[in-house]
DNA sequence: GCCGTTTTCGGCCCGACTGTTTTCAGTCG
């Protein structure tokens, strides 16, 4: 079965194989092309019956039609020519850390070793003794690579480091001499994983801030330690770099270190172009600094709007940015309220005052709490009585309760049942009173949760989710999780012309809590904007079938389709 | 192998750090 991951796989795996063979620049050819493919939101079948293949950034004539070769038969000959060639252990040897393709070709062609075992039977027989280049710290540093190699998954889920990176801020803020201090890299660009934490600080004193990180109970193990940077793996086997820098660079330092690759390097070409240099210190003209300190210093040296991180991907954004027209993205500011609030099976009155009042501390204007539904085991539930009761009574606030009931009081289409777990019906607790039965009016349904995980993260299996929300006018949730979309498939639900929802993790445990910040990261990377969300639109424009048909005409004319309102703009 | 409001050929980001070097190559981000 065909699948835009396993192509991007294998045109990955041509790469580290021409790495190996010494080939200067087509192995970034093949890596850039794979990020491509991977970050497509639709099927490459799908763009290749359009003959749109060489639009793909980084796709050109030969690589297209080795996707079209690989679509057509299911693999690529000259994929399967280079695996030949080259014993697969040594693209297992160029990723032990360290040791790269030029220093595999070498152990390959001067030692015969052909992949990691052999290589440490190489060094137990003392075979690289008196190899040029290697004495006894790099061969100590090789042993250390490979009783280390069989370690857990190189990126983590950025739900997971979103606690850890704050943690680190925090005490770099408390206990060092700082004035700024930012996460940099992909965490910065929102992205659903992260390979390490990029750590970016300006000091006076910058000793105590490399003090005050390395001595962080997290950190194992210091790695590396230079005047401007450090880096340092956690107890869990994360890494992290800590760069700090002068008030005037650290514009620049936060631009480079954020990247992505991609994007730096088509800047710094456009940078050239005009005769500017870029580097982390600063966007020169010969020797003259003409940008450093901002970020928006910088792009404007280069004539350039600021570009939104969670955008830096060398997707079109530098071009958009050049003409400034970047979208103005979706923003914390923009969210008016929640519509998908759980409380706790045995919330009590009081719960509903604190997340009451929570949402007005935050300048909300409505909520909507889960009254019942379907539980997981299929029952249906309800909220307490007692919980209901203070629901339909509270004290006047500015927040409008909205009840909410789960699946199962709409059919699901047959194509969804089998595959989802719920969308969801909201209704106005108007009159006083939280909605006790199901509302069966289609035009009440705004919103579809879970798509669950399977359906997430593969463009054919969102699509029916996408027509469902097509013809119910519903919005669909972005955000952290396996069963919420993440930027890619939020990416596809606006192309669509589909809104989002985004959880405001409110309720929520402790002020860590990442909810809401990578649900936003998520939308933002997918090029949402507060038009595009459904909870940053005023309750009025909410699709919610309070007072029966008769109110149907007044409030359709009311409520654009949501269909329009995220299309149909530039994006 | 890709790409182009200076190019269809000749470029392809750039600096820090390490280990091994007596001036630098390899790796990394």
């Amino acid at each position: 079965m065909a699948s835009n991951a396993e192509a991007a796989e294998i045109f990955r795996t041509i790469a580290d194989l021409l790495d190996v063979l010494g080939e200067k620049f087509k192995p970034e050819a093949y890596r850039r092309a794979a990020r491509s493919i991977e970050s497509l939101t639709e099927d490459l079948a799908a763009v290749a019956a359009r003959k749109e293949l060489r639009a793909v950034p980084g796709v050109g004539e030969a690589i297209a039609e080795k996707i079209e070769e690989y679509l057509r038969t299911g693999t690529v000959l000259y994929y399967e020519r280079l695996k030949r060639e080259v014993p697969p252990g040594l693209v297992e040897l160029m990723r032990l850390p360290g040791l790269g393709p030029k220093t595999a070709r070498r152990f390959w062609v001067e030692l015969g070793v052909e992949g990691p075992n052999e290589l440490r039977d190489a060094i137990a027989a003392g075979r690289l003794d008196g190899m040029k280049g290697f004495a006894t710290k790099k061969i100590e540093q090789l042993r250390t690579a490979l009783a280390t190699a069989a370690a857990g998954p190189a990126r983590r889920a950025i739900a997971d480091v979103y606690p850890v990176a704050h943690e680190l801020l925090r005490t770099i803020r408390e206990r060092a001499t700082v004035d700024r201090v930012e996460v940099a890299g992909s965490f910065r660009r929102g992205r659903e994983t992260v390979g390490d934490l990029d750590i970016l600080a300006t000091s006076k004193d910058p000793p105590t801030v490399f003090e005050a990180f390395s001595s962080h109970p997290l950190v194992a193990e210091v790695k590396m330690r230079g005047e401007t940077k450090e880096t340092v793996l956690l107890s869990g086997g994360l890494q992290v770099d800590l760069r700090v820098v002068k008030p005037e660079e650290f514009g620049a330092a936060l631009q480079y270190f954020t990247g992505s690759k991609d994007h730096n390097v088509h800047l710094r070409s456009l940078a050239r172009d005009r005769g500017l240099k870029v580097n982390e210190y600063g966007v020169f003209r010969g020797e003259e600094r003409v940008a450093g300190a901002s970020e928006e210093e910088v792009y404007a040296a280069l004539g350039l709007a600021w570009i939104p991180p969670e955008l830096r991907e060398d997707r079109g954004e530098i071009e958009a940015a050049a003409r400034g027209v970047v979208p103005s993205l979706v923003t914390e500011r923009d969210l008016r309220g929640e519509l998908h609030l759980h409380l706790p099976a045995d919330a009590t009155p009081d719960t509903v005052d604190r997340v009451v009042a929570e949402a007005e501390s935050r300048g909300y204007s409505y909520l909507g709490i889960v009254v019942g539904g379907v539980g997981p085991d299929g029952a249906p539930w309800r909220l307490p009585e007692a919980t209901r009761s203070r629901l339909a009574h509270r004290p006047s606030s500015r927040i409008r309760v909205l009840g909410a009931v789960e699946a199962g009081s709409t059919p699901l289409p047959p194509e969804l049942s089998s595959l989802a777990h719920e969308y969801r019906i909201v209704r106005p607790s108007s009159s006083g009173s939280v909605a006790k039965t199901p509302v069966e009016d289609p035009a009440s349904t705004v919103l579809v949760a879970h798509v669950g995980s399977a359906v997430a993260s593969e463009a054919a299996g969102l699509a029916p989710w996408v027509d469902f929300a097509r013809r119910t006018g519903a919005a669909i949730e972005v955000g952290p999780g396996p069963e919420r979309l993440d930027s890619v498939g939020a990416r596809q639900v606006r192309e669509a012309g589909i809104a989002v929802h985004l959880p405001t993790g409110l309720g929520g445990a402790d002020e860590d809590d990442p909810t809401r910040a990578i649900g936003l990261g998520f939308a933002r990377r997918a090029g949402i904007r507060a038009d595009g969300t459904l909870n940053a639109r005023p309750v009025e424009a909410l699709r919610i079938g309070a007072d029966g048909p008769s109110r149907a005409p007044t409030g359709r004319s009311r409520v654009p389709p949501r269909g329009r309102s995220a299309k149909g703009r530039p994006a």
